[in-house]
DNA sequence: CATGTTCTTGCATGTTTATGCATCTTTTGT
DNA sequence: ACAAAAGATGCATAAACATGCAAGAACATG
């Protein structure tokens, strides 16, 4: 077997699984522990592994501008992004917009689903894991570097050619009776136009978001399907009276 | 046999069976290992296949995402970036496509200018540093995930609406008498869009990437207005010959 | 047909690369 | 803290490689 040839090999196998044995793969390639040891050195080199002791883990991924906010309550996040992520179904298009609870979601969309992804969001974009499965859809535009989002006319122009199935939002505040509103003027029509372009409203909100209000109004709290909170976070009462399907994620830490 | 016949035969097991061993084929063939390694260098010289230790492969499917192959080579590209950022000046308008390159020299961009940066790489917008002075165009589209940028129509369409001062170019491969290819279609296609709307073409190759040939050409070696070099890489004469504007960046590690 | 040129090929040469082994150091789990 | 597993490092070797050269075939030209 070519050394080339197994450098791909464990790099197909890293991608696949997040990680390798060294052992493993000694066994598998038929060469001495060593080998593998010279080839893991080289990918981690290259930047496409990180070494650990054993053998090897996929590189953190670098996500850009909405990373530094992306370890802030990095486990919450994920919970709540593994419950959202449970919401979508085979064969779905789906917008994304931009905040660090979608990257997150994003991350853990089912990579078994075939699906279309649309977002606005460039660093959503690059986050999401090399999968055959996924299209993704990049709206363009003028950049906004504070929000790490696509705003403004052309973007609205282009999400406007796009009719999905759900529209994972990332809100600013929501309250039962003042319902979802955003920071911003130029934020909130692009979200007011993906609103409008989507059969579900799926959101997920961390505790500080909820009672929270900004100044633009998306939608009332309503017209919202999916809310996907952190149980303790608010009451969820209020909400399904409304018809909105509240989903509680526990946030115990460990038992 | 024919030469010739015997470099369709190598593509076909190529395309095959992925690899090629060069033992093999001699034997196969019936000529010696050296004829053999000779149509394996004339193939990967073409794009065809990469010349691997006991072999050939065929050309890497994605060599990685955008950021995984950043942390390749860093410092002689962090050397080029510097040096082709300080081609820009201020008030201009700049189209930069996806390369792990093209990502280091959009991070070295000088901050005091002002500046309207276009990229279809997504990576690239979300990397470059928060600074009030650069407006950032993101072109959206379909997003391919191994090349890490929008490809498509509706990323050229995008591209049609600017002019730029200048496009860095992410090149796959440079020739002085064969000119700037590319490795695939689509990237072709977005990239002579961008070409063609551009005053000042910019190129900042690593050594990898001259002498080598990829399937797509883009634009003849002349075209090229600014060539950035690592020095002793290749001899500038041809291209200086052709009014290309050659910078050679010394690239001597520690001494 | 004669002659000069180009292209291909194989061989000899010196160099580089991949690999396994032995030895010593580091890390990990108990 | 200690033993076992994993890793690093240096070394030896065989395979693969690049390069220059020469013989021969294919080709062009007059």
């Amino acid at each position: 077997m070519l050394t080339d040839e197994r450098l791909d090999a464990i790099r197909q196998l890293l991608s696949e699984n997040g990680k390798v044995l060294a052992n493993d793969l000694a066994a598998k390639f038929g060469v001495s522990d060593d080998t593998v040891r010279r080839d893991l050195r080289e990918l981690a080199r290259l930047g496409h592994c990180r070494r650990v002791y054993g053998g090897a883990l996929l590189p953190a991924p670098d996500t850009g501008s909405l990373s530094v906010r992306t370890t802030d309550r990095a486990d919450q996040k994920a919970r709540l992004a593994t419950a959202t992520a449970a919401l979508v179904r085979n064969g779905q298009t789906i917008f994304i917009d931009a905040s660090s609870t979608n990257l997150a979601i994003a991350q853990a969309l089912p990579k078994d689903l075939t699906l279309m992804i649309v977002t606005n969001a460039p660093a959503i974009a690059t986050a999401l894991s090399k999968n055959p499965k996924h299209t993704i859809m990049v709206l363009g535009g003028l950049y906004d570097q504070s929000k790490g989002a696509c705003l403004g006319l052309q973007t609205i122009r282009e999400a406007e050619q796009i009719f999905a199935d759900m529209f994972i939002l990332g809100a600013c505040g929501i309250d039962t009776a003042l319902g979802v509103t955003a920071l911003d003027a130029s934020e909130a029509e692009i979200k007011r136009a993906m609103i409008a372009r989507s059969s579900l409203l799926t959101i997920a909100a961390t505790t500080d978001k909820l009672s929270t209000i900004a100044p633009f109004k998306l939608a009332d709290a309503a017209r919202i399907d999916h809310l996907v909170l952190e149980a303790g976070a608010a009451d969820p009462e209020p909400y399904r009276r409304l018809d909105v399907e509240v989903h509680l994620v526990t946030t115990d830490g460990v038992p």
